[in-house]
DNA sequence: AACCTATTTAAATACCCATTTAAATACCGT
DNA sequence: ACGGTATTTAAATGGGTATTTAAATAGGTT
């Protein structure tokens, strides 16, 4: 079973209640607001280690979270920051996860230019003078890898965990198959 | 009947004499004058909001009027500014409707691309990738209208009220006949 | 050599800008 | 004689702006 490493944890809520970025953005230390460069306010905390962007509708959406347990943490000490600078919100929806990067190792090199020959080029896409890792689409569950030749590969766009799961399991036994790992 | 609202209507009408645009530039405040970027001055109106265009020659454009009786008033008050400055101009002539744009809905979704096959090659163009609207224009009234897929349309080109009423009109009927609406 | 930067992928969030159409006006450049 | 330049206005769509993160390359900078 290969080893996954959960990367970053991207998340969305909302507070329920417009937000005064401006005002939030004076209360909260360290935040960056340049609304005519980017609408959203971008607040980061060292524990978790996280950047969460607050946006004037409420909505709320956390980044580098290992876990979605960091994400809660991290959503909740925001929240409550917000609410000691007197500014009122809603006590937070449900969290959503929207996305979960991770990390994993084939166990031994793979020749990406054959890969890229008989994976078909439908799901592939390789072109190592601009990118050193080939690009594999898997449908279900709906994710993105990205294989490098050392073996070691990123899976993006899963929703959960065992996404990340099926996904490495399912390009381990495509690439056994085809004779093109181990 | 489909709802019709003006979003726009564009005049001309003239002052009577040439203008001396740099000393008029001076005297309405907030007026834009770069001759070597655009010849006309611009000075816009809060309310009716309205932007009017006004040339060395005398001539006038008054933009942004939701209707008729706004563009009358938009260029009496420019006139009155204008005369209030101490700069003489003749009692203002005719005006002229020169544009209107409207909006409305058909009610309904609609597919562009079965529209832009059965209605004919020559009065529409539907690119896409280039912009989501159709556009089909119309001889009687002689006016362009965009269509969109969510059923909401735009009319060009009118001249009165009434040719956006018969454009909608024929249009709907248009589709109607051929199966694409309802 | 040791650092940065960029490259690619996904996702939510939400702003701006461009796209297209018509019309009058007028001035410059090709 | 056209094609920009500028003004207004709606519709809906795409792209860029910013955030995070790993992987492995290239290129540039101290």
């Amino acid at each position: 079973m290969a080893v996954i490493r959960i990367e970053n944890v991207v998340a969305s809520t909302s507070l329920g209640r417009e937000l005064d970025l401006q005002a939030i953005a004076l209360a909260l230390d360290g935040a960056e607001y340049e609304p005519k460069q980017f609408p959203g306010l971008i607040y980061r905390l060292k524990e978790p280690k996280t950047a969460t962007l607050l946006f004037r509708s409420g909505k709320v959406v956390c980044t580098g979270a290992k876990s979605l347990e960091q994400v809660k943490t991290a959503i909740s000490k925001v929240a409550k920051q917000i609410e000691a600078a007197g500014i009122v919100i809603k006590g937070e929806p449900k969290i959503e996860v929207q996305n979960i990067v991770a990390s994993s190792d084939l166990g031994a090199k793979i020749n990406l230019n054959a890969i890229a020959i008989s994976l078909g080029l439908e799901k592939v896409e390789y072109e190592p003078e601009q990118f050193p890792g080939l690009v594999y689409r898997i449908d279900v569950p709906k994710v993105v890898l990205l294989l490098f030749g050392s073996g070691k590969l990123v899976c993006t766009g899963a929703r959960k965990p065992e996404d990340v799961e099926a996904a490495v399991d399912k390009i381990t036994a495509e690439l056994k198959a085809a004779g093109l790992l181990k």
